[in-house]
DNA sequence: AATGAATGAGAGTTCATTCAT
DNA sequence: AATGAATGAACTCTCATTCAT
């Protein structure tokens, strides 16, 4: 498979930094074969066309990032202790790896519709996971019995993703771990806070 | 001023058509020219460039919907109501110009940083609002005294956001306005909802 | 009609003199606007590809041709004479234009079997011609009685086509049109010669 | 000699196969390579380039070819006998071997100048058998005395040429070797038909 | 003010050939 | 002898912008 081999790791590793330095629209081909040391017909061993690198990359990141978070969530009880879980890891994670933080907030985002909809395919992974603990939640009584789950996963989701890309967007100069605990405390109980 | 000519307004408005029909990398100037009815090089007496048509775009159509949106906010009385008025309009006004929903939420974030960061200058009145909101919350006390209304803030506009691109991206099939109701009480009380 | 627009014909020429001079497949786009005077772009103003210029370029020149060749012969009366004039006039035109000999002779058959196809649409109307000559004669009792049409076509058109050829080969050295007659008295007697 | 090894001709058999299957400008040489059974930079221990493939594989079944046909002829008494067969067999050979006959009337023409100088070197012993049977004729008096040799030649190559083309574009449907005597009458005896 | 013909820079992808194993 | 992964040069076409009329 060529997943497993090591030049395809490569290509999209400097896919990554490529994007991020230099922005979506100035990610030539060329200029990834270059950063990743291989001549540009190499990326085509490899990956069917440009695109297919960008689809690539975002399954390989995001698709271990969801393996590893589901791991983590299981090791919680309650579905407020995994929704922390989830949300200091999305946070960690991005934070740990400025490049990728500037390529799937602002970079990847600028892809056509097509390659989107793919990219939204991986999302669901996530997001699935997200379902699953507000679904434990209401069950356990934890949350309101009749919590709109796909609002709620809306909620979620966008809150978390913007509050990311308002970090990279201030070139991720604070330190983005440290909000969990108050993203956390203000998805859980609101505005209103606890009474 | 260029701005009150009819053609300006005209040619906006072209450019909305044009981009929500055939996507972004799709809208090209002479597309956008001939919809308007204009020749190309009349396109060059209004705007600077192809960019300045989509920031002015953005500011003309965001730029009176806050300008409504503020005055409808003034006639309610808590920051609960307001924040209610904010998300039904919010949600209404989208609506009911489904070229501009498509545009504004799946369209225009394919262009590059550099519009991005200027359409970022002209949603600041929106975030603003919101943020006015919230201090008044936390002032009268309706909202909880140490609430970080940054966060608060991103939470509000992640999830409209998040909710409206669903919505957009499910291609507008069910009533989005009547999902006011529940993502306002979600935002008061959150997850765990009212104790 | 764009046809009629200097740039059509002026682009067509070029081509012409590039394919010519650098061979097929060594007469890029660019060459051929560089030739013409124009930009790169001009040419799309006109041609929908390449392939398009390369169509334009034989229904051009071969058209007016075979409308040449259609005249002069109904000014004959005789089968025999019709198909001196064919022949004539067939090495006359392309010893006059050596560059469109290359061409046509040598460059376009190198193009893929789509391009091919759609210059033989435009020869249709050559072999028509002879076709025409050919029903004369027999009916006339010039030509004997159980002519197979068909064939005839081919001996006449294969043999002008190879004898062209076979002089452009020998970078076009000696007199084309010299040996019309020779070729004439060939076709309509064979091998065997008048008994 | 490389020529005698096996996989010579399994390159070269490979090699008509995929010309005559996916045509001239999609023949890549790693196709052939597996259409043969061996790998890619195999071929380059038995050929030069790609070139050196097409050069060879018509050397190889062109010069067969021309043996043959030597061999047939020599039993023939008559210039006309002779004539005959050749053309019988030059129809022949080519009926049976579909996939040949379309990589020479067809694909093999797209190649490049160099190429076809090189074939047409090939095809020089050819017409060297059609000059010697032409002379043979003019000697007997079977033919007309003063009959120009190297006219009579590019006539009848011409008109073979043409022949086989016509039938290969029309997708091989009809009986080519039916057309022999017909085609042998013709062009023993032109247009007029015997007196 | 308005036109629209003309401009020209810029990049993804293929494939014949090589060479270390 | 045989392999096949890696190489890298080469070219068409689009489209934002200009400027003579």
């Amino acid at each position: 498979m060529k997943k497993n081999k090591p030049k395809f790791k490569q290509i999209i590793d400097a896919a990554v930094v490529v994007i991020a330095e230099n922005g979506y629209h100035q990610a030539q081909v060329s200029k990834i074969a270059k950063q990743a040391g291989v001549a540009d017909g190499t990326i085509y061993l490899y990956f069917k066309n440009k695109e297919d690198i960008l689809i690539s990359l975002f399954q390989e990141k995001m698709g271990s990032f969801i393996e590893r978070l589901d791991a983590l969530i299981s090791d919680e009880e309650t579905a407020a202790a995994k929704l922390k879980v989830l949300i200091e890891n999305h946070f960690l994670m991005l934070s740990q790896d400025p490049h990728l933080a500037i390529v799937t907030q602002l970079e990847l985002r600028q892809s056509n519709k097509e390659l989107r909809k793919k990219i939204n395919e991986v999302l669901k992974g996530y997001l699935q996971l997200v379902d699953r603990i507000l679904s434990q939640g209401v069950e356990t009584g934890e949350f309101i019995k009749n919590l709109d789950i796909r609002l709620a996963r809306q909620m979620i989701f966008g809150t978390l993703d913007e509050t990311v890309t308002n970090w990279v967007m201030k070139d991720q100069k604070y330190n983005l771990p440290e909000l969990a605990p108050k993203v956390h405390e203000l998805l859980l109980v609101g505005c209103k806070g606890e009474k």
